[in-house]
DNA sequence: TTGTAGGCGTTATCAA
DNA sequence: TTGATAACGCCTACAA
């Protein structure tokens, strides 16, 4: 007494057999693409597919192969993360995969990783064959490698890199952006630097801290750096507020990101400070407001579009490997080196600015 | 001769059963909430369940039920498109709910809609209970008709409408939009105004498009409105070049959108026309570099996060009483009013610069 | 060339 | 309180 057939769509293939007096399971050997009927039969099964718009269930193809040609992915929602998500939506679809998109607020430090782990289970719970993560933060590293690696998913971290070292990572070379950022400043005949970096607890953070304190310490004694680190990439106003009254007063600053950047801007101008004449200024990441600025400011650009490509591609290789049950590829580390943008918030150093 | 349980996780109920040794049957009901067990054997059924992180497959439940609890988006990559993605996103998570994502990126009219039936195939092959849909233009509409609607799966159509109004829709009342920049410029004493519109064969464009040119008309006879329309949303050089040297000389201008009016300030600028003093421009849409531009752009407003939330919540309700056999809601057409944000490209018209 | 049968992980029904 | 069984749509052996 059930309800069969009742609606036009979601036909399946024992119908479509049925209607033609055939057997199930070679609609599916044709469908399958294997020649295995005779012509005629082709034929009509092929054009009754079509008639009816018979469209394969991939939930039951994933349950008999395990494979759901499905990736999650966890990342932040902003412009940034967008043009990574942009990549790897491009990469995915080109290879007809499909991507679960989960918006992961909690930019800094968030104690209720509950939530992520939900996220997580959320797309466990769906089979999806990878997951392509921006971590909140090193600490929650152990959580994912109960979650996740256990149970075999593939996984690639973007943008910050986690604590144990198992995991692929594509990112930017966080330490090169922070050298290139001191040198542009020494070159500019710089000295006294300042630098806001950001919670040291995240990667990107120490990487571009690192980068620049040791390109400041390859330069010699003559040049030297006040780090002073905020508790988040923004609202770092008591900090830039500190730096800048420091003395000496640092004739250039370098700000963990474009965000903390336009907070100098901000407190140099309360200040009376001109930039570029009295502070030269510098960010991280090319964000879009950053060319309007005034003046533009000079940043680093990342890569975030390739940065989704290659992590992408890198899953569809874990992908591939693992239900070839090829041996586990080796760990990759991809990392794109930012490329240095000057505009107008550097300039060179001004002799007099040196006293305070 | 099969592996079986060979792998730390993937771990089923047959499983967690025969460890324990009762019927798999038994453990479903539980794990259902079901309360039909000796407080014991619950007991240690939850407690095997935990330590070997069983986690269901939603896959089976649903093929089992026809419920995936998973919708589709398929929408262009752009900022504005994110942060309907941002509201659909965290309203479809509040439900447990998850999302597919689909970025489609022929922003203009795009021929190969061949392209966008593929990305519904793929939704449609994945099961999800709905699709949420920004059209490329009106006349894929039977296309989705036939692969969509007859299927029974849920829509929400959202920013352009299409042509049969059998689907629910949520977006901006870009009609109202037109009609409060044209109410705007009335009011700062413009008589002579221009219009760049975008191409017709879209709903906003010819909403904005409308508005504006009837609450010119509704003004009277002494105001005037040229309308030029655009073949996109942007690269509309020749139609402003056209418009700002038409006899009379428009003395204010609305742009179909803000990316048409960044043009109109190039073009203007070569003409030697100042803003807003020679040429009050207003825009659509209230974009990221609308207010960074110089002089900062008088747009329109419009609600992304709200239309996403408000889309993902009319999915939610479809979804529902679709499943519970309900007769189908009413369908809904919800419109968000935008919102005129004054800047510093708009001022009241110079009496000189009437005469050409 | 075509068909039969078993199984994937789950839920629901009905029996013990 | 517990278990056996059918069903969901599809694929893969194996049989005819």
């Amino acid at each position: 007494m059930k309800t069969r057939k009742d609606k036009f769509g979601n036909i399946n293939q024992r119908e479509i057999a049925n209607e033609l007096g055939v057997s199930q399971s070679l609609v599916s050997k044709i469908l399958a693409g294997r020649n295995e009927a005779s012509p005629e039969m082709t034929g009509k099964i092929l054009r009754l597919v079509q008639e009816k718009g018979y469209r394969p269930n991939m939930l039951v193809r994933g349950v008999l192969s395990g494979k759901t040609k499905t990736i999650g992915v966890v990342i932040p929602a902003d412009g940034f993360f967008s043009e990574i998500v942009h990549g790897i939506h491009d990469c995915l679809t080109r290879a007809g995969y499909a991507m679960f998109l989960v918006w992961n607020d909690d930019h800094m430090v968030a104690p209720d990783s509950k939530k992520e782990l939900e996220y997580i289970h959320s797309l466990v719970d769906r089979r999806v064959d990878g997951i392509i993560l921006r971590p909140t933060h090193d600490e929650v590293s152990q959580m994912y490698f109960n979650e996740v690696h256990l149970r075999g998913i593939p996984m690639v971290i973007v943008v910050r890199e986690i604590a144990p070292a198992h995991y692929d990572f594509v990112g930017t070379d966080d330490r090169a952006g922070g050298e290139l950022a001191a040198k542009h400043l020494l070159e500019l005949g710089h000295r006294c630097l300042g630098q806001i970096a950001g919670p040291s607890i995240v990667s990107t953070s120490r990487g571009r801290r690192l980068g620049f304190e040791s390109a400041v310490a390859d330069f010699g004694p003559t040049a030297s750096c006040l780090t002073i680190e905020a508790p988040g990439f923004s609202n770092a106003k008591t900090q830039i507020l500190e730096l800048l009254q420091s003395t000496p007063r640092p004739t250039a600053v370098f700000a963990a990101n474009d965000d903390a950047a336009a907070e100098i801007y901000v407190i140099a101008a309360s200040l009376g400070l001109r930039i570029p004449d009295d502070l030269s200024v510098i960010g991280f990441g090319d964000l879009v407001f950053a060319p309007h600025l005034t003046p533009p400011l000079t940043t680093l650009r990342q890569n975030p579009y390739s940065i989704g490509e290659n992590a992408a591609a890198l899953m569809l290789t874990k992908c591939a490997s693992k239900h070839k049950k090829k041996p586990a590829p080796e760990v990759m580390n991809i990392k794109f080196l930012p490329t240095l943008v000057v505009r107008g918030s550097t300039c060179a150093v001004k002799q007099r600015s040196q006293s305070v």
